[in-house]
RNA sequence: GGGGGAAUUCCCGAGCGGCCAAAGGGGGCAGACUGUAAAUCUGUUGUCACUGACUUCGGUGGUUCGAAUCCACCUUCCCCCA
């Protein structure tokens, strides 16, 4: 069977991957999937900086305004929807084009890596979290090394977050991390991508344009947006709330930080944010890389 | 004009005679990453000929075997009284 081919644009955060998508979508009649963990909720426009109407030129998007906030996203979550996606298009002989910034979902999907059926258990992740709180994150890196000494190596203890994700793997399938992983990685991926990675040359490029683009969504009404979400319970929702644009706003949503200091976080943890995907990006392999 | 307090490494901020190149946080830089990933976590951050040496804690001069830490004066800033 001849693997689907991909066309796959990612870079960090204002790189200018979505108006490369839709350039190339209408040279090469393709249609873009979004490869971004926020720009799935409904609501999140301004913050998320999801392509207009008219800035999608007629190209038809996938994988936007597909969840109400409250409901929780993950990559394998991602990868099912985005397969579905794919096939659709290739059978209506367009190309598909992937273009994110959120590199797990991307590389789980084109790597073909095939993840095991288990749904999340928000009552045990609770229960390890409060095992680390009680006794310390040593305690809880303790009781993984039991039951999987590999992966609790390749975790380090503080991050409780991984820890408890390998715990739950195992107290709910009976099978190791490790296990998983591996068995995870031996199907020979469907498709074919081709990966244009959009790079900044330097740093200070990717930082003005993130600077700019933080003014311009306040000038967009990004405040309004925020706030409408505030409304309905965003700050407790389970990933939504995490958006970099939209949780910054808390504390000033509460009166306990003035306007200007939610501007001043928002552009640096987009910084952050940004040389995390830069190092991520950075060690994967790319077929095309374009500077900016 | 009188009284009191403060000046610390890029920033905030601990230190108050030796264990101090100086806690902690922030920022910077580098990195990890298989189901919360715009999340989570790690390392590093005075200089060098780097298991040692050198310069640094507003300035100058003292006390001391030894000072970021004590004393004097100077400079700047803050507060109170006038």
């Amino acid at each position: 069977m001849d693997k689907i081919p991909l066309l796959v644009v990612v870079g960090p955060t204002a790189s200018g991957k979505s108006a490369y998508a839709i350039e190339k979508a209408i040279q090469l009649g393709g249609e873009i999937i979004s490869g971004d963990s926020m720009q799935i909720y409904r609501g999140m426009d301004i913050g998320t900086a999801k392509p207009t109407v008219t800035e999608m030129c007629g190209i038809p998007h996938h994988l936007i305004d597909i969840a109400d906030i409250e409901e929780p996203f993950s990559a394998a979550r991602f990868v099912e929807l985005a397969a579905k996606a794919i096939d659709d298009i290739t059978a209506r002989g367009k190309l598909p084009i992937i273009a994110g910034g959120t590199g797990l979902y991307i590389d789980t999907l084109i790597s073909g890596t095939q993840l095991s059926a288990t749904e999340d258990d928000p009552a045990l992740r609770a229960e390890l979290f409060r095992y680390a709180e009680e006794n310390g994150a040593l305690a809880l890196h303790a009781r993984l090394f039991e039951v999987d000494p590999e992966a609790a190596n390749a975790i380090h203890p503080n991050n409780i977050k991984r820890v408890a994700r390998a715990l739950e793997i195992y107290y709910n399938t009976g099978k190791t991390k490790t296990e998983l992983d591996i068995k995870s990685r031996q199907a020979d991926s469907i498709y074919a991508p081709h990966v244009v990675y959009i790079q900044p040359k330097e740093r200070e490029t990717i930082y003005e344009r993130i600077d700019r683009r933080v003014d311009i969504m306040f000038e967009l009404g990004l405040e309004n947006e925020v706030k409408t979400l505030f409304d309905k319970g965003l700050k407790d929702t389970p990933t939504a709330s995490q958006a970099i644009g939209y949780k910054e706003f808390y504390p000033y949503f509460d009166d306990l930080c003035p306007l200007d200091a939610v501007r001043v976080a928002i552009c640096l943890n987009t910084r952050h944010y940004a040389k995390r995907q830069l190092t991520w990006f950075n060690r994967k392999p790319a077929d095309e890389i374009i500077y900016i």
